[in-house]
DNA sequence: CATGAATGAGAATTCATTCAT
DNA sequence: GATGAATGAATTCTCATTCAT
């Protein structure tokens, strides 16, 4: 008989939240019964709709959750009264670390939920949140004003898109940390340098 | 009674596959029922197992198709003999083209078979071998030896990642094809510059 | 492109309900399906069709012709003029003979017709004839009037039944046609020296 | 919405075993649809499948509960130490009585399990068992050693063969247990009598 | 509160059967 | 006359969801 103690609400919650997206992060949207998940959070399926409704709400919640850790962490490391590379370093550090420590949630950002209709939007939220910061570090050393806003955000979601594709090779663990963070700077750095100016 | 016509095998193969893609493209893998596809395609359930088998042996042939076309169409963009940087312009603009007159090929590809566990690999085969064509092109213009492999390596995965958050962008309709390839070369050229000199 | 050859009605009729026998015999009615016995029997699905109207009637053509095949083996043997006991002996011998040498036929009729609703009425018909007979032969060899007519029958039965029993032996092949005569005979004859008589 | 009441499991199973016997005696394996095997049970069909698995495993369940049930009615009976004749005439009694009360449960197997590729086997064994009985209670009888051990085994068969024919016109209603048994003990015992022995 | 028991609604897959050529 | 192409109608099996206790 499955958690027979009566456990506060918010430790249930999280409980099944995470039996949730690790079953979610393992097998996809669909694939992924409520008896699987009711059996790994160790409590009944009558909870699970008890908790959280349905299906679909239970993963909204998960990949709710999950986007506001991931922004959580990137915003920590946002302070606009850092010096632009450094700031820049910080960001992708941070950015960087969170995916390797946190590969289950990666995965079901912006593996599963992106490819789940009806659900992407989530992501893609946040998604835009973490561009809009890069967008404002990029304006941030820039004075030229040829560049457009559409340039700014643009080069930004070039930016995250390059670190997301460097995210998925540091969760398959062939990459380290550090180097990728370098790499990423490196592109990114020279690449940022002149954004707006001269040539094409 | 649909589709009462007799076709030959070839046509109706083409338009099988089309229904298929289209509808995995919306709603993903588990989520698109034989049904749907069977119905868009405007022909029966069973000719689809007649043609195809299953549902797994279905979706395998729409992403292979879907990643051949691609991979055609980038190959056809790529040649060793060419100036550096007139194969980036190109490459960038055969691939933002791509995506931008096969919207739903590019979602099918890289949002629902890539996160759908049993077909990623198709996908990730194909973007390797992107990335070796940008690898491949990264290295030639660098004398330097002091960059590892995998750095080169690491770097074109980052550019394939640039681009494909832009090609999203691009299949939003916000971007114009033109802009989006300047400022991907922009960042890129930029960033390439110098890959495994000086400074971080 | 499988019969292009046009051959005359009856040997093609053959063609067929050879290979229905065999698919039907290995598999059962239901497990059997139209497109192994048209490919089995090199034509196409429609001629099965046109010859046979439909599944069912195949199937009842199938035990109609091995019945008849049957029937005719035991009637051959069958001769009110002869002696008893060389008449017992020869109709025994015939079964197991059939058996032995048409296991398929005899597996389509008494292992596959016979469980399948709708149809076990022809097989059963056929082993009404064959106990006939030896009810005949029973009766022959008897003057007490004691036993009634059902008693004759239900002998009859009993014995058909043993030569049942021991004909499934013969297929499976690992008792020899004269021992099982033999046996056969031997329970048989005593048995039947006294039906009717004293004692119970 | 059938059976809104909750039974215990142990009651469930039943219910739902007899349900399928009921129906798999009537149609045959293949031609019996879950649907209606939940419908006369009076539940739904994925309670079946919660109980069961999947219809082979219920078939299985169904021969299995049977064939267990018939061979401890026949077990009953078995008893080493009583006489020949009485013994004989013990386990044909039981056997007819058991045929004649059950005669669903008789026809599942003898009829359809027996002739259903992947089953048979759970018959074949139940038969052989109480072939295994009667060899012994021959062999029990039986001095002579001219007899082999194969004799005394297919002559079992014959026996038992004989008794299952006799017990299909029982179940067709026209045959009155009494005198079922004391023809097949006739013929039975004299042809017992001398098995091994001179003639013929 | 908690849950074992139960089900409605679908999804994949297979066939017997039939046209259009 | 013969068949490749096509489908309507099941059938097995699964799952999100809900009561009765």
């Amino acid at each position: 008989m499955p958690g027979t103690k009566r456990l506060p609400r918010a430790v249930r919650e999280q409980q099944m939240l995470d039996a949730a997206v690790t079953e979610f992060s393992m097998n996809g949207f669909a694939e992924t019964s409520m008896d699987a998940i009711a059996s790994r959070a160790q409590i009944s399926k009558p909870m699970l709709y008890l908790y959280y409704g349905s299906k679909d709400e239970l993963f909204a919640a998960c990949i709710t959750r999950e986007s506001g850790r991931f922004l959580d962490s990137m915003s920590a490391g946002f302070d606009p009264s850092i010096r632009q590379r450094e700031q820049a370093r910080i960001l992708v550090r941070e950015f960087l670390r969170y995916v390797h420590e946190n590969a289950q949630s990666w995965r079901v950002l912006y593996r599963v939920a992106i490819g789940t209709a009806g659900f992407s939007g989530i992501v893609t939220k946040a998604r835009t949140d973490v561009t809009a910061m890069i967008t404002d570090l990029i304006r941030r050393g820039t004075t030229v004003d040829s560049a457009s806003d559409i340039d700014f955000e643009l080069t930004a979601v070039a930016l995250v898109g390059a670190a997301e594709a460097v995210a998925d090779r540091i969760t398959e663990g062939d990459v380290s940390l550090d180097r990728a963070t370098d790499l990423l700077l490196g592109i990114t750095w020279r690449g940022l340098r002149g954004v707006g100016s001269e040539e094409t």
